[in-house]
DNA sequence: TGAACGTATGAACATACATTCAGATGATAC
DNA sequence: GTATCATCTGAATGTATGTTCATACGTTCA
């Protein structure tokens, strides 16, 4: 069995520790080079956790799904006080997920990413065909 | 203006207050009633929750990448203690995000689901294609 | 059987964050 | 200018969670 040290000190890992004992080097190697940098992955696990919040992801989903709604209609929407929607507007316009617009007293939200729409679609269709009970998600 | 109280007690909202005034209460009631149900979105947002922990994102970006990947040569790839990895791919596995298979000792890890390729491939386009400085990615 | 190895688990700690409340800001109407 | 409305912001608080350490489990080899 061909055990061996990673010693390697290579561009984004940055590692100073060399007592990470591998079973095949090589691979290990072959996928570190070809693996998303830590960098792009933090930036991709930010646009994850904006919509990891329910609260978050049903305003996009209902931003969506209206094309365009002030803020008082969307926190009737999904049921949330102005304050807390206001609050998750905040994040989801500086991730560039929603954009804003201002008509005289009200702002009115609108999607501002086709990507988020497929994000939704897709995990959308991840947690209708997936197994229901994992995560104790059943009668919690 | 058409300001309006919105009482109604429909199916998923369970809403208990009535104080929410809205501006245009048919556009609300018509896109409560195709919006996504709040289970639904709850469901949702804890699939991108798993996926919300760079570490996480990179284990399953590894994953994705080598096929298969045992638990020590794992921690190599992404830079983090076996424990660590351990403790990560359980979530990953309640989720149904990656699949188990153990061979002797080890225990080989391997994607389960087809749609979290298509998320993590999205989700990069976003990141590369989208604005950079959003979120206090920079030098926060 | 005992030791070594790979992996899993539980407790503990620090940190992050969603929500609420109170108040501020900007805009319209009188 | 004042009042009112829609929205935003900041502080405070409770909760959730990522990481580490120590340890237990299951497997292989001598």
């Amino acid at each position: 069995m061909p055990d061996e040290v990673i010693c390697g000190k290579h561009d984004e890992g940055s590692l100073d520790r060399c007592d990470v004992v591998v079973v095949d080097p090589e691979r290990v190697r072959a996928v570190r080079a070809r693996l998303v940098t830590a960098a792009e992955t933090e930036r991709m696990a930010a646009v994850f956790k904006v919509l990891a919040d329910p609260s978050r992801c049903r305003l996009v989903a209902a931003i969506i799904e209206a094309g365009e709604l002030c803020v008082c209609d969307l926190a009737a929407t999904v049921d949330m006080s102005e304050s807390n929607v206001s609050h998750h507007l905040r994040v989801l316009r500086s991730h560039g997920l929603v954009r804003a617009r201002r008509d005289g007293k009200m702002v009115f939200y609108s999607p501002d990413d086709a990507h988020i729409r497929v994000l939704l679609d897709i995990t959308r269709e991840h947690v209708l065909h997936g197994p229901e009970g994992t995560g104790g998600g059943g009668a919690a």
